[in-house]
DNA sequence: TGAATATATGCTTACATAGTGATGTAAACA
DNA sequence: TGTTTACATCACTATGTAAGCATATATTCA
């Protein structure tokens, strides 16, 4: 692979690395949505939601159009939602593990 | 999803954002590696792939096991491959939609 | 045990990027 | 046309993190 389809992928997934816009994605999960309506449901103020709409929307992972004064957001990329599915499955799957290790400690096993 | 389970989401998929750990896990794709030889092979310095191994191994991606003074590095969770392979057919067909919208824009037509 | 080899870990610097408040811009409507 | 509404952008600060050098740790072998 070259170098700078490296950087792409990188990119695309700094791009989901976010807390903040995973959350944006997963409203935008059941349909399109103004910038108002997703400010409003994820309590947050208005530039930074613009501006997280930015990044996603220069990934390519959303898309936009103007209905009036307000701009409607929805996914365009429906790859992301198998991606969050896949590294949620198995980022879970680590913190099990995760908890077994901790649980077999003997420092903790003899706590109890 | 909870706050705590998207910030892990979001990590793992920052871990998986930078080139370079991407280089070193396309390169664990073969099969198991001693430090030594990722570095030979990606033309890095030592400290920096064991810090990105260290970050990958912190994030349940890859394992590692000792052999004489030498350590063993290979991909834990098969589904880094799959992520990547999305990852990049996605990144691959947004940048050819990318290239049509440049190559359809009058001023670029024009020049023809 | 002491030297050599392989790897990990501080420490510093530089850069990318998130959050926030102030301001700019574009559409709708009186 | 001026005002209002909805959104985008700018400027700034703070934080996270990658790269690079120096150094520490652990294993092997003489």
């Amino acid at each position: 692979m070259s170098g700078k389809m490296l950087d792409l992928v990188a990119r695309r997934f700094r791009t989901l690395g976010e807390p903040y816009r995973l959350r944006i994605l997963l409203e935008l999960e059941t349909g399109e949505k103004t910038v108002g309506e997703l400010v409003a449901n994820l309590n947050g103020n208005q530039p930074n939601v613009s501006k997280h709409l930015q990044i996603l929307h220069d990934g390519g992972l959303i898309s936009r159009r103007r209905a009036g004064t307000s701009i409607l957001y929805e996914i365009a990329d429906p790859v992301v939602l198998k991606l969050c599915e896949l590294v949620c499955r198995s980022a879970a799957q680590k913190s099990e593990r995760d908890f077994e290790e901790l649980r077999s400690l003997p420092a903790v096993r003899g706590k109890r």
